[in-house]
Order: C-alpha cells, then structure tokens, then sequence
DNA sequence: AGAGTTTATGTTAGCGCTGAGATAATTTCG
DNA sequence: CGAAATTATCTCAGCGCTAACATAAACTCT
C-alpha cells in the first residue's frame, strides 16, 4: 500500500541532476542556477519528499535537534521557558528534543548522554548546577550551550536570566520603600531550588542595606504549591510575630498566602502585604492583583534559542544575557 | 582535545568480538554468552561509548523517538499531560520531540511531516481534527499513533482521554441533583477548542433530560484565561437573567469567576453556584474549593505512552482507553 | 587569445550502525 | 553415533545522506 518513501536519489531523478545538486537546494548550500532549482523544487513537491534527518545526520555528524532539560513540567515556570523555545523555533527546521530531570543531576547526567546520541546542534539547559561529567560531557561537545534562568555564575557558553540575588534586593527595597518594617519571609525547600535561595539571601541584604532584619520566616518542606504557601502563611503568622509583610518564594506560594488571608478575613495589604516573584496570571487576577515580580519566563526561552542559532561556534569568552525582571506594583504590597 | 568519541568498532575491538555482537549486547537482542556480554559491558564502560542514534536509526529506518504534537504550552492543561507522557518515558531509551501546533491544523501538518523525518517509534497528537494530508501522513507511516484527551470519535490507532460530552452531562446533573435550577453557562471562544463545545452541549443534554435548559450564557470572544472568565461572569450577571448557578468551560474561567464574585460581594454558592472543569490545583486553592471535574490529565499522557510501547504493531481495530473523570465536589456547587 | 577566476554541477567515499544470512561450536535425540 | 536442532558469533552490504574533491562551462582581464 504505502510505497516507499522517495528519496534523494529519486527527486535527483526526476529533476535530471545528480544527488548532490538536490541536498545543496534543499539545504541552500554552494551556488546553484535558478533554473536547477525550480526544476529540483518542482521534484521535490511533485514526490512530497522529505528528508531523512537520521540520513543526514549521520553524513554530516550534527543534527536538527536542539536537546533541551528541564527540571520540572509541573511548575508553570518552565512550560512557558519551552514556550519560548518554540516560539524561537516556530520558523526554522529545528526540533526541540525534551528531558525532564525532576531536579536531579544524576538524571540531568542520564538525559544528557542520551540528547548528545543525537549529535544535537545545542543544549538548553537550566542553572549552573551540573555533574563533574555533565560539565565535562557539555564542555567536550563543542556544540553551543545555553544555561537558563540564572546569571549569577559563569555560564560554560552562554547564561540567559536574571539575578535572582537582585531580584531578592529589589523585593526588600520596595517593601521598605512602601513603608513596611516588619518583614517576613515564606518559602519551600530550596536544596532543590537554587535561585529560590539566592533571591532569599537577596532580599536579606537588601533588608540589611535598610537596617533591617527578617521579623520571621518558614519554610514548608517540600515543594512550592498553592497549598504549601496558604499553611505556610498561616504557620508563619501563629508565631506571632507581628510581621506587616510576607515575601514568598514565589507566586504560587503567595497566591496561597492570599487565600489564606481571604480565609482567615485579614485585609490585603493593610494588615498584610504579601510579594510574590515571577509574575504569573494567576496572581494578577486575584481580587487585588498581587505585587510581585515578573520573570519573563517566555523571553529567557526565545532568547537562549535565537543566541544559539546565531551563531555555531562559542563565542571566546562566556556570554551573559540579562533578560531583566520587573517590579509588578499590584494591589498587595 | 576531544578525541573523537568512540563508535561500536572500538567497543568491539576492545572487547574482541564483533561490531555485530557489541550491538546486539546493547539491543538486548538475540542470544549472547553471559561471559561475551560481560566483557563487552565493561568495554562499553571503560570507554564511555554511547551509541550513535542517528546511524542507528538510519540503519534500522526507525528510532527511538516519540514525536508529540501539542496545542499549546500556555495551558497548564498540555504541559501536564507532557508530564505524563515523560513520566512513562522515563525509564526507556526513548526520547520524545515536541511541536507546538498553536490549535492551527496546518501547522500540525507541517510539524507532522518534520516529526516524521525522524521515523519517530509513534506519534502522540491532541484530537481527532487533522487535515486530510496529516490523516494521510499518519495512516500510512504505520507506526503507532495515539490521539489524546478526547474518545467521542474513530481513532486512526488509540485514543487515550475521556468523553467530553458526558463529562458536561454529568456536570448538569451534579447541579440539578444539588437543587439548581437556573444554570448559566460562561465558555470561550471553541473555535479552537472542540471539546469545550462537547462539553458544552454534553451540558445542555443533561440540563434536557431533568427537564430544563440553559438560563443564560455568555461566550468570551478570545481563549481561556482567568481574566476572561472574571470578565465574561460580569457580563452574563449583567444581563439579569437570575441564575443560581454557573457552569464555566474551565477551571481557569471559574477561578476568574470566583475572583469576580469575591469582588462584587456575592456569596458563593449561596448566592451564586460555579463549576468548573479539569480539577486544577488553583481551583482547590481558593477559600472555597471549586466544585469541578478532574480530568485526569498526566494519567492521560501516562497511559497513552505505556499502550504505544506495549506493541509495535497497530490493533486490527482501533482502540478507545477510557482514562474517565470524577465530580469534584468541592463547596462551590 | 590564453591564463586565471568564478559559477555550476558531478563523482565518490564514507558516516556508524543494523539486518540478513553464513558459519562455527555445542547440544539433543532417534 | 550421525543428523538435526540449537546456540553463539561473524561477515558484509547498505540505510540516505553530505563533504570533499574533481570537472566543466562561462566569464573575466590583460
């Protein structure tokens, strides 16, 4: 039924040219008569080829492929990293090649190897933690790399992010600006989260740099969620510790620190601020839109992916792309 | 400085065997002496030797890729069901490749044929609405095919998901058993998303058989969000229709109107009844959990991965896996 | 006009692996 | 005990493409 797919052989064939002449059309490679190209492009829609990648791969020893790892689909923040990587990819022949880490080097390791099977034109991949062999598999590969989120550290090839260190600062400088004293601050286990715990030693110099201290602070052991944050919160304020303002780890941990004060009948932000980081939807469609800082997750995505494809080889020396980030004046701190 | 990686030959040579044998050590696949795969494991090892998968597949004209065309990344709802599909991946050697289709039929026919340039093991797509070249495409590449999220129709291969229409029946009938009696219905645009209209006239069915119809309803002109649905929940209550109750197309439109009824100062469910749909983890995260439907999404990827893998080759006939959903009752309906 | 340059195309040898069939060593059994 | 069956391994062609080089034709330029 299904006869075979056509190949080079049979597009060169048909188009009157040799092999050759029909891989340079279609990669736009090497000088080429614009009558052989129509001819050959005429060939090539009249038989629907496709090219075989794993063909051209082999032949050539790098691919199509851009292998990307992330440590987490659950979290809203990286499906909307991968949306900007598509976005970025939409237009080219380029394929995004998935692997999930759950946070865990030895898998971001496992998964590396088996991208680099592929003989990837780049990696994607997230934060400076990485395995000795990682490191070295990454470094080895002499294809190009983005490491993503993060800018606090030197990158193998190129970091595109923000600094969560300043992020942190700028939390504390807003609060205090708005004339809160009494900070607290609610979290979720960062030895997973590295960027959580800079943005946490942020917002403590930035307090210090005020003359101030964190009023108290709780960490729920586990994961960031909704949930955790709404007990967190109310943990953290059964100390009674009198805080006039909470920083969370992240939006979704304050958008439960605003269900809890909803629940709990506290008014938002005259009894309590709340500061969130990273932006999401969900916060701005709070009955008051929480403040907070917005990431721009989609951007660091799009941009990593149009600076690797520029060009093929490294640069000499480390690049840093700052994707910035920006203080969301909500209606909650 | 990188010397060039090692390939089966130097594997071979190291444990003095044959490429050919190396290679079945690694396929796992025809009969091998305990002492030879002994001795070629610790080769593999010594050297660091990872298969090339592009000569792989080349040779054997198929890989072990799992090509994925999505939607959308900015619903929460695909990236879970990404996770799934991950989730299921995990321990294998496949690799899944994604494509972002942007709900737009022809850019999943031009993915299609992209993903299938690879010779991908399977594809995994969303629906049953394709044109009739990626039909085409997809019947005759004879790999296994599996269509997500929706089982109201003929699979090509399998359908992994739920029936959208008796998931809006049984929505009508959870609030008619509650004692609802003037049910609305707030929905988005469903151009693009056809099981939101599934469910939508699942719901109107039900509302049927009790005896009853629709009070009022109102179509948000663009895609789902929370902010629509705190928009599109002013309009219909502007309208004056005295509902009771409200059914939204999603969880994301129902949290929007829940925030809207926290605004205005309308006791939920007392004065106003909502109901969502997916089970989100935002809904469960309000003052009140919302009452809705668990859709079971990474289930839905989960499975549709492990029935692919489980045989090569298509049943004779298509089959439909009921992955199914449950009322969450929660204390807003 | 002849040498050099540019443009357009062809020829050929693999890339690293797998599949099919051949071969050799071992076991089974009438 | 020899033929058949089984187990373990090897040999070799070739998957469909690209890189490198070779060639041919068409232009320059003095």
């Amino acid at each position: 039924m299904q006869r075979e797919a056509p190949t080079l052989a049979h597009v060169a064939r048909l188009a009157a040219v040799s092999e050759n002449t029909v891989s340079r059309v279609i990669r736009n490679k090497g000088p080429i008569a614009e009558e052989t190209r129509k001819r050959v492009i005429a060939a090539i829609d009249s038989l629907g080829y496709v090219p075989n990648r794993a063909a051209g791969s082999l032949a050539s020893s790098s691919s199509l492929i851009i292998g990307v790892l992330l440590p987490s689909l659950s979290n809203i923040v990286f499906p909307e990293v991968l949306h900007g990587i598509h976005a970025a990819l939409a237009d080219t022949s380029y394929q995004a090649m998935i692997g999930v880490t759950d946070y865990d080097l030895l898998q971001e390791q496992k998964l590396l190897s088996s991208l680099l099977a592929w003989q990837p034109a780049a990696i994607v991949t997230t934060g400076f933690d990485h395995t000795d062999t990682s490191r070295r598999m990454l470094e080895q590969s002499g294809i190009r790399i983005a490491e993503l989120m993060d800018i606090d550290d030197r990158p193998i090839d190129i970091a595109v992010g923000l600094s969560h260190r300043r992020a942190g600062r700028e939390s504390a400088r807003h609060l205090v600006g708005r004339g809160y004293r009494r900070i607290g601050y609610v979290g979720h286990d960062w030895s997973a989260d590295r960027r959580a715990h800079f943005r946490y030693e942020g917002l403590r110099q930035g307090l210090q740099e005020a003359g101030l201290s964190l009023a108290a602070e709780f960490r729920f052991e586990g994961a960031s969620s909704t949930m955790a944050g709404r007990e967190a919160l109310a943990q953290l304020l059964g100390g009674g510790h009198g805080v006039d303002a909470v920083v969370f780890s992240n939006d979704d941990m304050a958008v439960g620190g605003f269900m809890h004060c909803l629940g709990a009948g506290l008014a938002i932000p005259e009894r309590l601020a709340l500061f969130g980081f990273n932006g999401l939807d969900i916060g701005q469609a709070l009955p008051r839109p929480l403040s907070t800082i917005r990431s721009n997750r989609f951007l660091i995505g799009r941009t990593a992916v149009e600076k690797l494809l520029e060009a093929r080889e490294r640069p000499t020396e480390p690049q840093i792309i700052d994707t910035g980030f920006e203080i969301v004046d909500g209606a909650t701190a």
